[in-house]
DNA sequence: GAATATATTTTCATCTCACGACATTTTTAC
DNA sequence: GTAAAAATGTCGTGAGATGAAAATATATTC
């Protein structure tokens, strides 16, 4: 027997009603999904109801045949919103110690406790000096509202204008700087 | 025996070596978080080196440890940086037939093949007319760029005026609406 | 409406493979 | 060098994943 609190814990997955929705979407039956698998329709019967629990090569057939990674089972869900006022944002603190500080951020989605994001409000004044090179998370995405921004991910640095976007892969180190002669603000999001 | 090519496939997530560096961060050995988890120092050192595939259950138990979700060993890597200009947006296709279309999409992260987030440009037009309840993904940030709009999320429904921000769970049913007179652009950010 | 087809769930038996107990090897400490 | 600790190897067991086939439910056709 499997245990309860485990069972129960995994169940919050939801990893069938995942599948489910998988399938559904691309109007498969039981039986088209088992062919596609090589699994029976009636396992996959008991895992979309969540009566037993695939093992990983097993959900990763599942995978495969969807064109989905497995990481697409296991995102925690919790249902909520959180609106911010423009005039109300959180300051955040500033991370340095005694420095002018360069930018400052506002969060846009403090009150989210399971949050898949974290989205800033970033503004950067002061002299043009790069933030320190910091790396985090997962993936991280830029716009520009106003100004001018160079962001360095690497060692490759781009100048972004109003408008202009990036996304790359935060785990690598990567910095920001002010370019042009005003401040700039830009939304920062970025993945845990 | 596992087919080989799925066993193949399920290395590149390297969940062992994952496990390996969560336990060497907090400096424990094999018996330490044997005894943490409940399970043997032997199959531990297997798991950690791709013998053999934890089941959910077991893995669960060494999430748990760590204070670690489950979803920390599937994510994949792909270290990459997608830079898009203000004038070369990719415009998305509209989704819906042969009605007039409330909004348009610009995707901000178009080259990104392994990505995290999706990012849009947005712009409602026309009538005020609320976008069809959709529901994707696992979350949604979005941020009132100009104008006014209205989001509704599983019936909640919130007006957002220009650097608002909003951040709400897309599993549950949702919609935009264009609210006030004129048009209204927004940076919309999803996760898969 | 019955009849046919299709899709899903239940039952039940099988058998793989995760898992632990213990032995062995490797590493670290001193 | 030896002793202690940590990691890996070996092997047997059984929980539980998996499939075959039957039973039930749902949809479709005449």
């Amino acid at each position: 027997m499997l245990s309860d609190t485990l069972t129960d814990e995994l169940e919050r997955y939801r990893i069938g009603p995942r599948i489910k929705a998988l399938r559904l979407k691309k109007k498969m039956g039981l039986v088209q999904l088992g062919a596609h698998t090589g699994l029976s329709s009636a396992m996959l019967s008991k895992i979309e109801r969540g009566q037993l629990f695939p093992t990983l090569p097993t959900l990763l057939r599942i995978a495969l045949v969807f064109g989905v990674d497995l990481d697409h089972f296991f995102s925690k869900e919790g249902p909520r919103m959180a609106v911010t006022r423009k005039g109300q944002r959180l300051r955040l603190p500033v991370p340095a110690g005694g420095e002018i500080p360069a930018y400052s951020f506002e969060s846009l989605d403090y009150p989210i406790a399971d949050r898949r994001m974290d989205a800033y409000f970033a503004e950067f004044t002061g002299p043009a000096n790069p933030s320190k090179p910091h790396q985090h998370g997962s993936a991280e995405f830029i716009y520009v509202l106003s100004g001018r921004l160079n962001v360095n991910v690497d060692g490759e640095e781009v100048s972004l204008e109003v408008g202009d976007a990036v996304y790359f892969d935060s785990n690598v180190p990567h910095s920001y700087c002010r370019g042009g002669i005003g401040n700039c603000s830009a939304i920062v999001v970025t993945t845990p």
